[in-house]
DNA sequence: CCTACCGATCGGTAGG
DNA sequence: CCTACCGATCGGTAGG
């Protein structure tokens, strides 16, 4: 009896946009110019509609910033919610944390590409960091336990380590692209391990447990 | 260019800006409310200056932007090209190149961060892309040549190591102030035991690198 | 002839 | 979702 949003918009008025598909090309189009650089007018040309027409989706420009990032905030604070980030060896955590964090910046690229690239000039770009930091300190009070559970080295500080670990996690989004040979549990295996484990190689270290010896991982460069 | 800013311009004319300093402000302005949403009376306003007086030292908002990333540019390039950077093992070559980028880094840390923003809408920043590339040429094929040396762990792709190395290093900026108490040289220090050798502590492993008797690396000079 | 600007205004385009 | 607009501001240039 009651029909489903796409269902609404599918049956009676025009055929168009709903938020989700205009929020995908939103998104993508801040990505090429910029937040500040893009005008409602390069939205509306890309869209296919008039600058008023999307007015009728969002109140203004900074509302579809909002609604942007927010998709993005609110999937990477549901892994630090999920039971696997809640209990355990904070070291297993911290690493769960990481891989489901990847999957999310795969999954959700543009819309976490976006976030990252905010940086404060308005409320809603302010509310964005706002929400971030809180994140990011999730993330480094797991690093610090992991490191009073003596699983993390200690000559480094935990804020640093935790920001240097999550700077590396974040930098993926400048040249990652899907469909490019590289899977996302691939990418979070390489990540962790020189993450983890360094980049240097220490062959009198022993080994994990049978690390797949068959594939390498190689990215398809460029 | 070691003259103060306004030691040469005192002499003749007006006292005023000279193009570095002139840049020095153009580049936090940018910084802080990006390259497109700069106006040059964003810049004039707070240079205390007229929008028509920035022209006579510059032919336009493009050249201010060639100018300054050029400036973070040049000298990451000049890294490189030192003669440590050029001989010996490619493990050491690319912990001294991690380490001078550091300090260049910081040294220059208004310059690179609006280098490392720039996204490619104009001719000028397509060509500062370019440069980047460049550079990210170089560090690729040192990465790869210590994988073929054994030094660099085999089983991850040397390309995506070695953007994951500069990922984590370019995203100083995103946090990194000077006069907090983290000096270039510990930064320096903390980061390559985080890179090459993991976050993860080893209780099994020596606490000195012990592969590689004689020098943990090269201090830099920052 | 130089350096270092000023006050005013050009044709177009921004978000709403 | 469109047409017809607004107040303001954009990057850049004129003569002095």
């Amino acid at each position: 009896m009651t029909d489903g949003p796409a269902e609404r918009a599918s049956r009676r008025g025009r055929p168009g946009y709903d938020l989700d598909s205009l929020l995908t090309v939103a998104v993508r189009v801040f990505n090429e110019r910029g937040y500040d650089g893009t005008s409602m007018e390069d939205l509306a040309s890309r869209l296919g509609i008039t600058k008023s027409a999307i007015y009728h989706h969002v109140a203004g420009k900074e509302e579809l910033l909002r609604l942007s990032v927010d998709r993005a905030l609110d999937q990477l604070f549901a892994v630090v919610n999920e039971p696997e980030a809640q209990r355990g060896p904070a070291i297993d955590r911290l690493e769960y944390v990481v891989r489901r964090s990847i999957a999310v910046l795969v999954d959700e690229l543009p819309f976490v590409t976006l976030l990252l690239r905010v940086r404060g000039n308005t409320a809603a770009e302010r509310r964005a960091l706002a929400r971030r930091r809180e994140f990011d300190r999730l993330v480094s009070d797991l690093v610090e336990r992991a490191e009073s559970e003596g699983s993390i080295r200690r000559d480094v500080d935990p804020a640093l380590t935790s920001r240097l670990l999550f700077g590396m996690l974040n930098s993926i989004i400048e040249w990652y692209r899907p469909r490019r040979g590289l899977t996302a549990v691939d990418l979070a295996d390489a990540f962790v391990k020189i993450a983890f484990d360094g980049l240097r190689s220490r062959p009198d270290a022993p080994l994990s447990p049978a690390p797949d010896p068959g594939q390498t991982g190689s990215p398809a460069g460029a």
